[in-house]
RNA sequence: GGGGCCGUAGCUCAAUUGGCUAGAGUACCGGACUGUCGAUCCGGUGGUUGAGGGUUCGAAUCCCUUCGGCCUCGCCA
């Protein structure tokens, strides 16, 4: 290669047989010989003697190469730009005064008595550190630069570390690891499918699974007993920081256990998570909420208690206000609730400008505002001041005593539908967590949230549907409610929260035929539907099924958390934008017409119009015509 | 599909009310320097201000269209 020192040879050194990585040699480790390989993660050239540090995914060592015991090292190591990647031969020695505290192998350094560059680097397009920032668009085209990064290289890790913790747990509790197919069949609720054409059957589709859901309880039904997985799933939704359309989760089913089994069992696997990402023991069992109280208290099913700020029903005290917000909304059949900011949490913050911006946002929501006051020592003991305050100045002593408010605090309010009133004033309280910048009780707090309804009513079609999914068996005691008033029925579902993310769901299925017949027939999916879409599973629950339950969660989400990263992206190595591109790969891309004709398909002249005003890059194939 | 933010040198950003040759740090190239460690010092290259159109004596700045990215609602376990 030109670039190597003019007129010699490449010194040959066994990249091979490298003696340690880059993060491995300590001060008693002085005076052996070693061989180490990586990237050059910074140069410092002073004339004489030549510093740098070599990278690899674990660390970084430097190495120093000296004009006067090797000149011809020191030489070639004038040469080497960041990212070229070299493989040094030296002998670890001890740095006395220079010592750098701020490495693992600050005590040492490799006085190389020989260089190989293995292969040059042209710039980068953005420079390989953590101090940096680059475009995330630019990472992601450059991911196996981005990925160089020692903070990426330790998220890696830690998904690995975690991945592992994960699979050795399930090992040890007797679940079998079997693995589920990707081409399969579309399911008719949920998510949107990604769809894979079939060449050998013109027309028809196969679907990416969005989750192994029927596969899982086949295995029951086969005598698995304990089946769990680390797969990919598929959705063809839109995008969010922590939605990518392929994602991973752990899968796991269990056969002959009720809800406080499976929930046992996913209580270690959590536990095993910590310990193996963070290092923290989790305190088990985790407490549980009915889904009741968590809407009531918190305003939403995951709740993140480690706040206060909660919900307080004063329904009964505004009824017969004069405003109309309350009275109008509670005659036709609403309710009222109030969420309190405590002097102590800063609501003197709440300045006019934070309240009004606050409202603004919950009329983006649906919401009509979100009506506000202040409690203040007044002359004859507690008042209202500001917002709303003269229309509830009339109940003002028994709205303080129902909310426990006291001058300083400020009472926000919503009235309607309980479901709107509960989701705006969640929503508020999320934000004014953020506003208030309140902190957290606990670092980690995880805990379940049971006792789901089955179904929910919808409106505007007039009909159930699954809270869960449609196999999630109702509670004994529920059972016969399934004739007279479903809406009564719980779920044996079961969500694991944490922080007020939802992070696992999952329950126990209906293992007879005539309840799940029963359920498909209040979801209004008919006979000759339920045997189209689940035939297979309506048939394998006449072959002696076991009761069986099991839960799924998102690894990608939890990896998240434990990294304290804000994106998905962060914890997938190859992850797509928002609009569910690969900037590496550039997929989705066109494909060449042969291709579209052996699968029977044709686009539509719309989409054919679309694709030739896209200006075509260098590297756009777009679809031909003709084929090549 | 709706709302919001953003796009200027390879990268991260600046550019006052629409006004002088669009600047800085870093990277890159050249030079100096024997202990640095996000090395330092001196010098240099580098720009279709995402793209297209418009308003104007004059546009990075204002208007329209379009492409791309991020956040979010809808959607989605």
């Amino acid at each position: 290669m030109s670039s190597l020192w003019a007129g010699e040879m490449p010194v040959a050194i066994h990249f091979n047989k490298r003696t340690h990585r880059n993060d491995e040699l300590r001060a008693q480790h002085a005076g052996q010989s070693a061989i180490l390989v990586g990237w050059v993660n910074s140069y410092r050239d002073h004339g004489g003697m030549v510093f740098i540090d070599l990278r690899d995914r674990g660390g970084i060592t430097q190495v120093k190469f000296n004009p006067e015991t090797d000149p011809k090292a020191h030489a070639l190591a004038r040469s080497l730009r960041n990212e070229d990647c070299v493989a040094v031969e030296g002998r670890v020695g001890l740095r006395g005064e220079n010592v750098n505290p701020k490495l693992p192998t600050g005590e040492i350094e490799v006085e190389a008595r020989a260089l190989d560059v293995l292969s040059k680097s042209d710039a980068t397009p953005f420079e390989i550190d953590d101090f940096t920032k680059a475009n995330e668009d630019l990472r992601l085209q450059y991911r196996f630069l981005d990925l160089r990064r020692p903070s990426m290289q330790r998220v890696l890790r830690l998904r690995h570390d975690i991945s592992k913790a994960v699979r050795d747990y399930f090992d040890q509790e007797g679940f079998l690891e079997i693995e589920t197919p990707f081409l399969t069949k579309s399911t008719p609720e949920g998510a949107r499918d990604y769809l894979v054409p079939s060449r050998l059957q013109p027309g028809h589709f196969y679907a990416l699974p969005q989750s192994p859901q029927l596969f899982k309880q086949l295995f029951m039904v086969a005598g698995c007993d304990r089946y769990a997985q680390i797969v990919r799933c598929f959705r063809d939704e839109d995008l969010r920081a922590d939605r990518q359309p392929e994602f991973t989760q752990i899968d796991l089913e269990m056969s002959f256990v009720d809800m406080d089994d499976v929930m046992t069992a996913v209580e270690g696997c959590v536990a095993a998570m910590f310990r193996a990402g963070r290092n923290i023991e989790v305190e088990r069992p985790f407490p549980r909420v009915r889904f009741a109280e968590a809407v009531d208290r918190f305003g939403i099913d995951r709740p993140d208690t480690r706040f206060g700020l909660e919900l307080t029903d004063v329904t009964e005290i505004v009824r017969g206000t004069e405003f109309k917000v309350f009275s109008g909304a509670i005659e036709a059949g609403g309710v009222a609730k109030c969420l309190c900011v405590k002097a102590a949490e800063g609501a003197d913050k709440l300045t006019r400008k934070i309240t009004d911006g606050l409202s603004e946002e919950l009329k983006g929501i649906g919401a009509g505002g979100l009506p506000v006051t202040k409690v203040v020592e007044g002359q004859d003991g507690t008042e209202l001041a500001t917002g709303v305050a003269k229309f509830v100045q009339p109940v003002r002593d028994a709205l303080c005593e129902r909310v426990g408010a006291e001058p300083g605090d400020v009472m926000f309010f919503a009235a309607g539908p309980y479901n709107d009133v509960c989701k705006f004033l969640h929503h508020a309280r999320t934000r004014l967590i953020e506003i208030l910048q309140l902190k957290p009780s606990k670092p980690w707090e995880l805990l379940w949230v049971v006792d789901f309804p089955m179904f929910e009513w919808d409106e505007q079609e007039q009909r159930y549907y699954s809270t869960h999914h449609p196999f999630t068996s109702p509670r004994d005691e529920d059972v016969a409610l399934l004739d007279t008033d479903p809406a009564k029925v719980r779920a044996k579902a079961y969500d694991l929260v944490l922080n007020g993310t939802e992070m696992a769901g999952g329950s126990i299925r209906i293992h007879r035929r005539d309840i799940q017949q029963k359920v498909f027939k209040l979801l209004g999916i008919s006979d000759e539907e339920a045997k189209e879409k689940f035939e297979f599973l309506m048939e394998a629950l006449r072959f002696g099924p076991p009761p069986h339950g099991g839960i799924a969660f998102g690894l990608d989400r939890w990896v998240m958390l434990l990294a304290d990263k804000e994106s998905l992206r962060d914890v997938i190595a190859y992850p797509k934008t928002q609009r569910a591109v690969c900037p590496l790969t550039g997929a989705p891309g066109p494909v060449a017409t042969g291709q579209l004709e052996e699968l029977g398909i044709d686009l539509r002249p719309e989409v054919w119009a679309k694709l030739e005003q896209r200006p075509s890059g260098p590297d756009q194939h777009v679809h031909r015509k003709h084929d090549e």
